[in-house]
RNA sequence: GGGGAAUUAGCUCAGUGGUAGAGCACUGCGCUGGCAGCGCAGGGGUCAGGGGUUCAAGUCCCCUAUUCUCCA
């Protein structure tokens, strides 16, 4: 059955999945190809790989934001794990200890491979389970066997698996357990050893499934057998079981973690027979969409399928990483995003379009993914807008490299050359990134070579150079075992209490957990409950005193949650002895506590503001709610005007004068989605979340502290608005008393300014125009002063005039006068004579002098040079110059020999004279 | 992380170490029956910011900021 180009993907593969069948690709279209095997679509497989793992006691945790929070090692989260890296060095302990997840990943090191090869993807989605502390390799490998024999039905026999060499049990249970043949399995070393510098690492299993049996049965099986194209791994198990440690050392892990990843484009193309990933739902719509832009055919000729396929490519990274926030810009992450559209253009004028297209095929991505990634379709309007902006600019620097190139080009043909040299094509594509493939179009043109060996070896040169300064960064921590050696539980009281009675539970001095701490000492303590706040959620902690009875005194500097999930207090011992298991009576300093709930509550009305005001694209990008002030992070394109800022600023002081009640409930996330909360970035989901409700007008989720209602807040104000990266503002306010105590401080200073202006304070602003006016009539009634007190001078001057050698000439000291006053002076005389000679000269001050020398055309021709006897006059004085040949400066700095050098002056025109 | 480049009038950009410019836009006057109408005159500058070299820096050097771009 011949399918043709204009009926499209999405249909097909609707009528694909009913009837149960499904396509090969051939280079004349699509066809229907029937066969006893499930066609499952994308979605279908992502949901049974995490409702199977749920049903093995996981926690289904959603998709982390691709651009890596808390993580300053990843550019992008690139795996799976990547999110949950926290929960495998031990520096945070999860709920669950069994996690499953599908995470958008993005990975661009392979980029020129994608769309020629059948596997590579600059954006991928890993499937994965994990295990922190809890199973291991028994439970996880007859698992991953369970999945894809009995849950997705692959045929068993078409697996084979590869395992580190040394890893016995892994063979053990991949033969006794599961049941593969011992010929069907491949021993191999650093294939299978995951181990990415310090941190956790351990051997790996990687399971294989074969493409082509029907090519028979090898001897001996290994994954690059038939150049690594008929086995295609499908799944890695990763079982991290030894600390790499920062001396180079390893040694067993105290708690052994389990990491999977199974690619789900791969799987797909397996199961819907896809010859390669693009060939399967996740791309084929985008696919369609994009022959329809160009009115070419997929499948018809080998060069447009690689660009229909890094198109299809980049615009699935592309719109996910513009709708995790991260925007088109020329440095870091943005950069790769801009790379990445730039690349997809190119090839799009493969395809003959030359017109901005890609933003166009947002709302397909959206249509493909958006049922698991509501995001981006949520997101979708700003996406294609950024993306629109972008693949704009992108042809404005086409433009100005072709028009650079066409004056080089001209350049090499004027000196009748017909090769562009290697250095200055490398220029064009370095500076001024214009793409070295369109570089040779336009030469081949032209009837012009390209010297391509010296663009290859500049183009070494700067990947050593790259290179060179690279430099290793620990991307995990070696893991810690101190917070389980504590067997505490500490509850935290502080929504509700300032203070509390409590019990010392734990003390940590100098890394290790001690008995006592003395005075002076520094130490971190737990207690069994605590009314003092962790910093978390961009709320600074809370600061206060812990007094041990009439023991000791403590006070308390700075709270953080330590990796059990409690409070712990950093603090300093005051005075006395604090032992563990020691009755205490904790307080938090309260006032400071208040004023940080007032700038907390402002800070969820003003992020509601900021999206009323400019859209729904705003997203937290940041936050710090501090005492005194508070500062918000957020995505937006461009400054914000006074006016949006005003808006703004209005709209939070209404909700405070309204005294809206806030209130705060825990409820699962479901519910809490159910009423509309905003997620906040970074947030952990755990079963209950705690949702903060502003009267009806911000709903979010929060674990903060909070006003009672929002007329405590007082008065709101914006201190300022600024850019902090590409695409992201900060806004700064101040709330309360720090409002107040602003306010009041303005008021001084323009109380302040109106006083030295002796105008009212409402008369300020067109007092201050008025005197602006009045400067500049100033200044130009004393430029024109200058000019007639300089022609009042000059006419003095000319009467000065005498000959010397039969020139006329002049020298005159005119104190005071500055450069610019010299030189019009010399201008003006120079016009005046027919022929001669003018030499000026000024003290400025007591240290420096100043010449100018005048020189008529005529007298040039006979041996008069200005700037000869400007520099000769100036070394008097100590000072050199120089000029043009009729007008010459100079300077010196011996004020007292000023006459003597103008005196000099004469002799030196005589004697140039010939 | 490491290179290259740019930043001058409202806009687009020239500018040899020696008097800061052009085109467009703006204001005024005059001419003119239009589609970028013409002429004359005028206003408009922290030469990105800060240091340094120099008698003298928009120009050379260093640092910072912003933007463009390549490599990793």
């Amino acid at each position: 059955m011949e399918h043709g180009n204009q009926g499209g993907t999405a249909n097909v593969l609707n009528s694909l999945s009913s009837l149960e069948c499904f396509f090969i690709p051939a280079t004349r279209g699509f066809f229907y190809y029937l066969k006893g095997v499930t066609h499952m679509k994308s979605a279908e497989i992502r949901q049974r790989f995490v409702k199977f793992f749920e049903s093995k006691g996981h926690e289904i945790v959603p998709s982390a934001s691709l651009v890596p929070y808390n993580d300053p090692s990843l550019l992008w989260i690139n795996a799976g794990m990547a999110p949950l890296k926290k929960f495998f060095d031990g520096s945070e302990i999860p709920k669950n200890p069994r996690i499953t997840n599908s995470q958008k990943c993005i990975r661009t090191n392979d980029i020129e491979n994608v769309g020629k090869t059948a596997r590579h993807h600059t954006m991928f989605e890993m499937l994965g389970n994990f295990s922190i502390g809890d199973y291991f390799k028994k439970e996880v490998i007859p698992w991953a066997w369970e999945f894809l024999t009995e849950e997705l039905k692959f045929d068993k026999d078409r697996f084979y698996v590869t395992i580190h060499t040394e890893d016995d049990d892994a063979f053990e249970i991949w033969t006794n357990v599961v049941g593969i043949p011992a010929d069907r399995i491949c021993r191999t070393e650093e294939d299978n050893f995951w181990d990415i510098g310090e941190g956790p690492c351990g051997p790996c299993s990687e399971i294989f499934y074969d493409r082509n049996p029907e090519m028979g049965k090898d001897d001996v099986f290994h994954p690059d057998n038939h150049n690594g194209e008929r086995y295609l791994e499908v799944w890695n198990l990763v079982f991290t079981q030894f600390n790499h440690n920062a001396d180079g050392s390893y040694t067993e892990l105290p708690k052994k973690n389990i990491d999977t990843g199974a690619g789900l484009e791969r799987l797909c193309s397996l199961l819907q027979n896809g010859e390669t990933n693009f060939d399967t739902d996740l791309f084929l719509p985008i696919i369609e969409e994009t022959a329809r832009l160009s009115g070419k055919q997929y499948h018809t000729d080998l060069n447009l399928d690689v660009a229909f396929k890094v198109i299809a490519d980049h615009i699935r990274t592309v719109t996910f990483s513009v709708g995790d926030g991260a925007l088109p810009s020329n440095e870091g992450r943005g950069y790769v995003i801009r790379r990445l559209l730039r690349r997809a253009v190119r090839y799009g004028k493969v395809l003959g379009i030359e017109k901005p297209f890609m933003y166009t095929l947002v709302k397909i991505v959206g249509d493909i993914m958006g049922e698991y990634y509501p995001e981006i379709v949520t997101k979708r309007e700003f996406i294609e807008r950024v993306i629109k902006a972008e693949e704009e600019r992108f042809h404005v620097t086409l433009a100005d490299g072709e028009s650079l190139l066409a004056d080089v080009l001209e350049r090499v043909k004027g000196e009748g050359k017909n090769v562009l040299p290697g250095e200055e094509a490398f220029r064009l594509y370095d500076t001024y990134g214009f793409p070295i493939d369109l570089t040779e179009d336009i030469c081949v043109e032209q009837g012009i070579e390209i010297d391509r060996e010296g663009f290859e070896k500049a183009l070494n040169e700067q990947r050593q150079r790259a290179r060179a300064a690279r430099k290793d960064v620990s991307t995990m921590s070696v893991q810690t075992e101190l917070y389980d050696e504590l067997d505490i539980r500490s509850n935290f009281v502080g929504y509700s209490e300032a203070a509390t009675s409590a019990q010392v539970l734990a003390i940590i001095s100098g890394g290790e957990i001690v008995e006592e701490a003395h005075e002076g000492d520094e130490i971190a303590l737990f207690l069994s409950q605590t009314p003092f706040y962790a910093e978390s959620g961009g709320q600074v902690a809370d600061i206060g005193l812990i007094h041990v009875g009439e023991a000791a005194i403590v006070q308390v500097l700075d709270v953080q949650k330590a990796p059990n999930g409690y409070n712990l207090h950093k603090a300093r011992v005051l005075s006395g002895t604090v032992n563990v298991l020691d009755e205490a009576e904790a307080s938090i300093d309260y006032e400071r506590r208040v004023a940080i709930t007032r700038n907390h509550t402002a800070t969820h009305l003003l992020h509601k503001a900021l999206r009323q005001v400019l859209g729904e694209h705003v997203a937290q990008a940041g936050s710090l709610v501090g005492p005194d002030r508070l500062r918000f992070d957020f995505s937006h394109l461009s400054g914000m005007t006074a006016e949006e800022i005003a808006d703004v600023e209005r709209r939070v002081n209404e909700q405070i004068w309204q005294n809206e009640i806030v209130e705060i409930n825990e409820m699962g996330i479901d519910d809490a989605k159910a009423l509309g909360a905003m997620a906040l970035f970074g947030e952990k989901y755990g079963d209950v979340v705690r949702v903060v409700k502003a009267g009806d007008y911000s709903i979010e989720l929060c674990g903060g502290c909070h006003v009672r209602s929002t007329g405590e807040i007082g008065l709101f104000k914006i201190v300022s608005e600024s850019s902090i990266a590409a695409g992201v503002r900060r806004v700064e306010a101040v709330t309360g008393k720090g409002a107040y105590e602003f306010v009041v401080e303005r008021d001084r200073l323009l109380t302040d300014a109106a006083g030295k202006l002796k105008a009212n304070v409402n008369d300020v602003p067109s007092r201050i125009d008025n005197l602006q006016n009045n400067i500049k009539e100033l200044g130009k009634e004393i430029e024109s002063l200058k000019g007639k007190l300089a022609a009042g001078e000059v006419k003095n001057l000319v009467e000065q005039i005498r000959e010397v050698g039969g020139v006329p000439f002049l020298a005159a000291k005119l104190d005071g006068v500055d450069m610019d006053g010299l030189r019009a002076i010399a201008e003006d005389l120079k016009a005046r004579l027919a022929s001669g000679v003018v030499v000026l000269g000024a003290a400025q001050g007591t240290d420096k002098v100043n010449f100018v020398v005048a020189v008529t055309k005529d007298l040039n021709g006979k041996g008069i040079q200005a700037g000869k006897l400007v520099k000769e006059v100036a070394a008097v004085t100590g000072g050199g110059g120089g000029g043009r040949p009729d007008l010459a400066q100079a300077g010196g700095k011996d004020v007292s020999k000023l006459q003597e050098a103008l005196d000099k002056a004469a002799d030196l025109v005589a004697g140039m004279l010939v």
